[in-house]
DNA sequence: CTGCGGCTATGAGGGCGGCTCATGGATCCG
DNA sequence: CGGATCCATGAGCCGCCCTCATAGCCGCAG
């Protein structure tokens, strides 16, 4: 029966725990004291009556109940922004605010410069910020779950499941494609150039269908290394559409066929923050331009 | 770039006196005295700079400003709550805390309490509450909207469009019956029952397509004093099969045929509780015992 | 018109929570 | 062993929020 208060404050200093590693890096954040923040962690984790936090030499840890109610924390400290945001203007039409976005490095590169264009165009108020991150381990869709982010745009693959409190839809399905030196004779000869967030799940399978593999492999660093390293003749490689755009012209890109591999691609929010208006104009944007897709494309999450 | 706080304290005083409607009975439920809540409500104001109530000698009502930071409000306040919740529960899988449904009297009556047996039988710790709201005007979307409940059961009709911020879905499809004194000679002679809540939306259509009109048509409370109505041989009437579980025996129900009107019956919940566990708990068992209804019915409500 | 009974607004004062300051204790490192 | 770098803890102070008491406003009844 004992109903628990969590000050905004006091979830500020849970995050800021949890981002910094410590208890003298946060108060150094919050331009606070480290004696606060002490005593600040103390008093919530007898509120609550767990311990969030290890401590030790190396600073603090979020125990696993800590990680919950830091990510969960960070939700309510955006929801209050909201709050505050939504009441102070005027007209429901008029957004504005911050609105970070999460997403990984083509999307961020090809995909979101327009769409952002026609959202500022649409809603100048509006700022909002990208982060790229790496589609690896918990991805943009992990980015949001903690807080991090209201909005990724993120890869639905089987490779990295996105967490079932979240919701979201498929934007587009775009196709896999060869990526050559232009005007190799043989490019088959080439070795075949890979980069660590193309988990190559989509690829995989459409690898096992063919009559022949490629002499070698090379690992780069991201999508755009690989295209550099494909047009200065290195290698060739098998890249999806969305790392493609603006390929150079010292490159050439042959279709696959019918049977080509392609990946899905779409964006991923939270419930709380899908309610909004900022998500809700950026969502319609994204939309918008990715329209060329048919939509009979399922989307992959369910509304509960 | 002045970050506003609004304290916990300070929602839950914004909602009192919203639900209230004044400062002296928010005092009240808060348990507080009213010269607080008239400090605080100001000390808000000046922090967002804008007005939240209109104050009379009525009391105070919330302008559209206030309205809206009222229901984000709530939103947050229940967030809070699962933080605390979800910090607390070692296991993700233990569904514990209070579950606030809105339903219709007769879903209430028939519907909820074999969902609500198996419910506790699964999760004894989950403490759910059922609150009856009549189905006209915002309804029972209405009270979910405006954060008084978690979860809503409602009507899924064309007279009063869900709130596009809330999810949901259909659970069933039910038949309307023609319900008589049991063996009347003439049924049809007898005059119409009808009820506030039975819109007829979903019944005009079908009339218009008779061959015969009642002869005449009475109003009553609600759907269980309709029943009453014509076990004692009052009338006759035509309702949906959720009011006529348990019907006595003094009734005769007869079936409409192949074209009988149909209503569908669905759930209706916020965003950002439909990822809860509690929530998602309950979900699934009305899922499980609306099984009956083939699934084919198209979901009305769009993932965002 | 005047007193009464609803409201809310406002000022003064007090208690308590959260902050700072200073210090202690633990652990690793050279 | 001293120093560095963490977190823990106690004392004291300050500000916020609450209570109490009172004032102002309006409608209503006699």
């Amino acid at each position: 029966m004992s109903t628990v208060d969590l000050a905004p404050q006091e979830l500020r200093i849970l995050v800021a725990v949890a981002e910094e590693g410590g208890f003298s890096a946060a108060a150094v954040r919050l331009g606070t004291t480290q004696s606060a923040v002490s005593h600040a962690v103390r008093g919530i984790e007898r509120k609550l009556g767990v311990v969030l936090f290890e401590r030790g030499r190396f600073g603090a840890r979020p125990t696993p109940a800590g990680a919950r109610a830091v990510s969960h924390g960070r939700r309510v400290l955006r929801m209050l922004e909201v709050l505050v945001a939504e009441t102070r203007s005027g007209s429901p039409g008029e957004v504005a605010g911050p609105l970070r976005i999460a997403a990984f490095r083509s999307a961020a590169l090809h995909l979101l410069p327009p769409v952002l264009e026609r959202l500022a165009a649409r809603h100048p108020a509006l700022e909002p910020t990208v982060t790229v991150v790496r589609e690896v381990g918990p991805g943009t869709a992990g980015a949001v779950a903690e807080g991090r982010a209201d909005l990724g745009i993120a890869t639905f693959g089987t490779s990295t499941p996105v967490p079932p409190e979240l919701v979201g839809d498929v934007l587009l399905e775009e196709p896999y494609s060869l990526v050559h030196p232009a005007g190799h004779p043989d490019p088959r000869s080439l070795p075949l150039v890979d980069w660590m967030e193309n988990c190559s799940s989509y690829t995989r399978t459409w690898w096992a269908a063919q009559d022949w593999i490629p002499t070698a492999t090379v690992r780069a660093e991201d999508d755009g290394a690989v295209l550099s390293m494909v047009s200065s003749g290195l290698g060739m490689a098998i890249m999806p559409a969305l790392s493609l755009t603006g390929a150079p012209l010292s490159t050439e890109i042959t279709d696959l066929g019918p049977d080509r591999p392609t990946r899905r691609v779409g964006y991923v929010t939270t419930p709380e923050l899908a309610a909004t208006a900022a998500v809700r104009a950026l969502v319609r944007e994204l939309r918008a331009h990715a329209k060329p897709t048919p939509d009979s494309v399922k989307p992959q999450l369910r509304a509960v």
